[in-house]
DNA sequence: CGCGACTTTGACAGATGTCAAGGCTTGTGG
DNA sequence: CCACAAGCCTTGACATCTGTCAAAGTCGCG
């Protein structure tokens, strides 16, 4: 069951050498790791809310999400994970997941142990640092996700969605200099954004009249760029968050 | 100017020591940290929006907040820090501040730097790892912001505002079982739970009618502490977070 | 074929934002 | 000490945004 694939450990170590330092043997401890693969139908959780877990769950191909519940049912998702994100890397430090991880397309996994990540971390501080790294960049994101729905309108909102998602998804050699695509259904939106499922049709359909994008048959076609970077007030800066080489 | 107080540490220390289990020596490396003392009126940036910094600053007295902006100079604050807390700690990986830290009341902080935490981190790896594990709480933290702001109405966000920041000033001895001291401006309050200072002034009259809290001269005053815990659905699962010694 | 979930739309309700005004506190300078 | 300005608190009236409810159409799937 347990085997080791550096083809789908590199989508880790691409992202974790966008913004660290890696030695080469670094870099091969990475993709030596071991794991084993599963498959992850949308919609189901793969990571309960409070279960503890001895592993860490990398996306391999899919999107997922973190998301918080209200004693209600509804549902707020907190964080987007695509391909090459360390889902839950985080849970090496604190295994009592505090919110579950859902698959909002079909996902496809590798869930590495936390104690090969741990042991990693133990060989070499530079790796260790860089996994602290990784973590700060989701908090820089998820602070900013909270600056869009404490300030913005639902357009604005959506747009910025939009705008990340592109960005994001170009990084990793999904979609093309047009659109992507974006298998989720408004209610899944709904949930990222803060709204409810008819407001975001309303909202798509405003900027689908404004020109900016176009929702269809599970793909995002991007109009005006230019127009919707701008009714997002969009700054990729915390995205990219280039190399920080200071201490390595 | 630069000296040590392990008094002032102590109180970063016992923060730490919530979560996360430390040896006698390393406890006493951290009481040994460097750094300087600083003084801050409310209103004031202490550290930059964009800012390269050199140092982490530990908040010795007061409260401080780190907030986002849109480009119409609407501001979010995503963290409140109290006393004990490291505000930036995580500028000793990313050093480039994406957000501004700013004095809500008048703050003392003494500012560590980067290079002595650094090498803390290198001689300990349960150091390194305790600090990671900081970061990973403070995320969460702002997760649970982020389905507040998403999925809540003025009033319980604004009733799990309190609820946190009184179990959050119990522990450090602030506050007593009645209530707590908050000097802070409703315009303040309206950054904290995204919302206008207009309707938190509504809010918080709805609140004192309904007989649950009073903020009046700096003060919250706590009359109701299950019914503010159930209009704000407060679970304290998410600070409280009892030390993790999976692997120390 | 029929079910279920999603999409789209309209009408309406409720929550929150905006604007405006008066009273209050606080700090500053004369 | 007083006058004044600035910012805060409080309130009301109104506008706007977003949620709620309902219905019809669409689509995929067993």
């Amino acid at each position: 069951m347990v085997d080791r694939n550096p083809e789908q450990m590199q989508l880790f170590l691409d992202k974790l050498l966008r913004h660290s330092l890696l030695s080469d043997e670094e870099q091969q401890a990475i993709l030596d790791l071991p794991g084993f693969e599963q498959k992850v139908s949308a919609g189901v959780d793969f990571v309960g809310m409070g279960e503890r877990v001895d592993h860490a769950c990398l996306i391999v191909a899919g999107l997922a999400g973190r998301f918080g519940q209200t004693d209600t049912g509804d549902r707020q998702i907190v964080e987007l994970h695509i391909p090459g994100d360390m889902a839950d890397l985080h849970s090496v430090v604190v295994p009592d997941s505090a919110m579950p991880l859902q698959a909002i397309e079909d996902v496809a996994l590798r869930k590495i142990p936390h104690s090969a990540l741990y042991g990693l971390c133990d060989r070499f501080p530079a790796v260790a640092r860089s996994f602290w790294r990784d973590g700060i960049i989701d908090l820089h994101m998820v602070a900013q996700t909270l600056v869009s729905l404490g300030r913005r309108r639902a357009d604005a909102r959506l747009a910025c969605l939009i705008c990340e998602l592109f960005l994001r998804f170009a990084r990793i050699g999904r979609g093309d200099e047009r659109g992507f695509e974006f298998k989720v259904t408004q209610p899944q939106i709904a949930d990222m954004l803060g709204l409810t499922p008819v407001h975001v049709n309303r909202t798509l359909r405003v900027l689908r009249e404004d020109g900016l994008l176009i929702l269809k048959d599970s793909r995002v076609e991007i109009l005006d760029w230019d127009g919707l970077a701008e009714l997002a007030e969009f700054d990729p800066a915390y995205l990219q968050l280039d190399r920080v080489d200071l201490h390595g």
